[in-house]
DNA sequence: CTGAAAGCGCTTACAG
DNA sequence: CTGAAAGCGCTTACAG
């Protein structure tokens, strides 16, 4: 096991100061009016050797870990892991690493989760918060700590927050399915007070309020294993056989509602239209494909990693928050686009 | 921003020494004599005043930071996504936080990972490693670091290892295939020599000499964006008009392939039966479901955890090394199961 | 440009 | 049980 070079053994063998040698390192060369033939001489020296700083030591010094957390709902997710692929590669190219958690929403487990990364100094956060956490939040921002919230918000907290337009997913979905000869449009949803849940609602009621047409929604607990959603999902079909177009209020939602109209005998598009929240392989793929408001993963990603970048390096100044509204993309495919032609 | 409480200030305010503090927080206090109604009042001030130990600190003087990193093809991908979830609760309950990383399937930024990771001297490193890193993992195993590698190995370098039996995957499922008498049984591969993928070309090869049909594989390279990917694999299904069933050896690859399917207007199962290799959401909602050779994930991520903790607790010896075959799980959907009345 | 020095917040022998 | 002290490997004023 080759004993680890540090900044000490390079100043010893090149019989120069360490303090020199850090500064070069930290390409203060210039400003320290160190002599270019000595800068070249360490830099060279440092690269033949592959030294790299100890990051734990330069972090407790300067009390930067160059680490940001990542607190998802839940890695595994569709969303979520995507989100988290493209923060990476934002965070590789600017020297930061990732730790990822889910909060799995149970605020219990996200407190400790907060704690645990407080202790361990990440230098931003980004967080899909789960409800009740907004004393933690709260305590982040006032200790200075850049905190940037996403995909769902908590009133009355100020923060930097990038969502999507939720509203207008689903009351763009509604205008489309009614333009496509829907008259019964039904929701399926979860029942959660959150606010992209909430939003998503608004948007199907204020559009089937537009169209005169009356609304009709299923709310399915967070909680549920697919097994249950899927069951509740069929009896809601069955319960309301005038349905002809679900919109579902997440992809996971709409994955176990295919399954419950394919248990139902029911055929897409002919018998029941469907529009899910949020794109999914699935949704491609499936014959017929799935039309979905999609999020765009990249833009969503960028946005957030921007908007704590300039916190983390003090181009923007903490108090000044950001909100980004991204529009979302209807995307349109077999399951409604023959509802054109149906009646 | 209230400032940090430091080990400094408790034993300030309390009136004991610094190391009796660090003693008693780290469970010590028995072993060091210190009197139980004095461990008592510590804790009761450090419950109150809700102190956390700085982790920097603490590692740079302990060199552990309880740290594990998570070195994955694309962290985006269903199958490593879920592993991650999966090991997120495990580090979680043993107090360690994970870092994850996408290779991408390429050594070079690989390389530049695991010196990023070293530099932030992560404990123990779970990996999938692209082909050409045999001196990177080698010279982590030399300087002492646990090193698991998982879904494929690097062949020549002793390493704890947790894989599928992917020979029997896809061997089973050719004769399963064979007894639903299938006569022309193709292969979608990866043009890839990494070992997980050789071996389920091998389970194949050989389970077709054993009922003497023919092979027949289409390779694609690992970088096709999808769209490739499908006109590969419909050219390939146009070009082979006799295939009767394709095992696809990624989840990704079936996407693709059943993408083809449709558009060659085939129809699952009757013209054509259709297994994947590693389960996937789509494949239990598709409209026929589709057979899997499914990875059992949580038992993978399981058996990495234990064997990384066991050498980061120092109860099994570095050079002492596990290797784990994890048995594939058949699961026969819609897909498949009609073939068996076919003809 | 250099060198000695303090400090980041812990742990851990060591002498009492 | 206590206290003083060294050490982990950096950064950064400070005096020359």
């Amino acid at each position: 096991m080759s004993k680890k070079l540090s900044i000490n053994d390079i100043a010893n063998e090149l019989h120069v100061a360490k303090s020199t040698v850090s500064f070069i390192l930290n390409g203060k060369a210039k400003e320290k009016r160190i002599s270019e033939e000595l800068t070249e001489r360490v830099l060279k020296f440092v690269e033949e050797k592959g030294y790299r700083p100890n990051q734990l030591a330069k972090s407790l010094s300067t009390g930067k870990t160059k680490m940001i957390c990542l607190l998802v709902e839940k890695i595994s997710d569709y969303f979520f892991s995507h989100i988290a692929f493209h923060l990476e590669a934002l965070a590789y190219k600017n020297g930061y690493k990732i730790i990822y958690c889910s909060t799995e929403n149970d605020p219990e487990k996200t407190r400790e989760l907060i704690s645990l990364l407080r202790a361990r100094h990440v230098d931003g956060y980004i967080i899909t918060p789960p409800p009740g956490i907004e004393t933690e939040i709260q305590a982040l921002l006032t200790d200075g700590l850049p905190v940037v919230l996403f995909d769902r918000y908590l009133p009355g907290i100020p923060t930097d927050y990038v969502g999507l337009d939720n509203y207008h997913g689903t009351y763009e979905a509604v205008e489309f399915l009614v333009k496509a000869l829907s008259k019964r449009i039904a929701l399926v949803t979860l029942n959660s007070g959150q606010t992209q849940m909430l939003e998503r609602r608004d948007g199907y009621m204020t559009a089937l309020k537009k169209y005169k047409l009356k609304p009709l929604i299923l709310k399915v607990p967070f909680e549920n294993p697919m097994e249950t959603t899927v069951k509740q999902s069929l009896q809601f079909i069955k319960d309301n056989p005038d349905i002809d177009a679900i919109i579902f209020a997440t992809n996971y939602l709409a994955l176990s509602g295919i399954k419950a109209i394919n248990e139902a005998g029911l055929q897409i598009p002919s018998d029941i239209g469907v529009i899910a929240f949020d794109d999914h392989d699935v949704f491609r793929i499936y014959n017929p494909s799935i039309s979905a408001i999609a999020q765009p993963l990249d833009e969503m990603a960028k946005q957030l990693f921007k908007i704590l970048l300039d916190k983390l390096e003090n181009r923007v100044r903490l108090k000044d928050l950001s909100k980004i509204i991204i529009q979302p993309e209807l995307i349109l495919r077999g399951s409604t686009t023959d509802t054109l032609v149906r009646k």
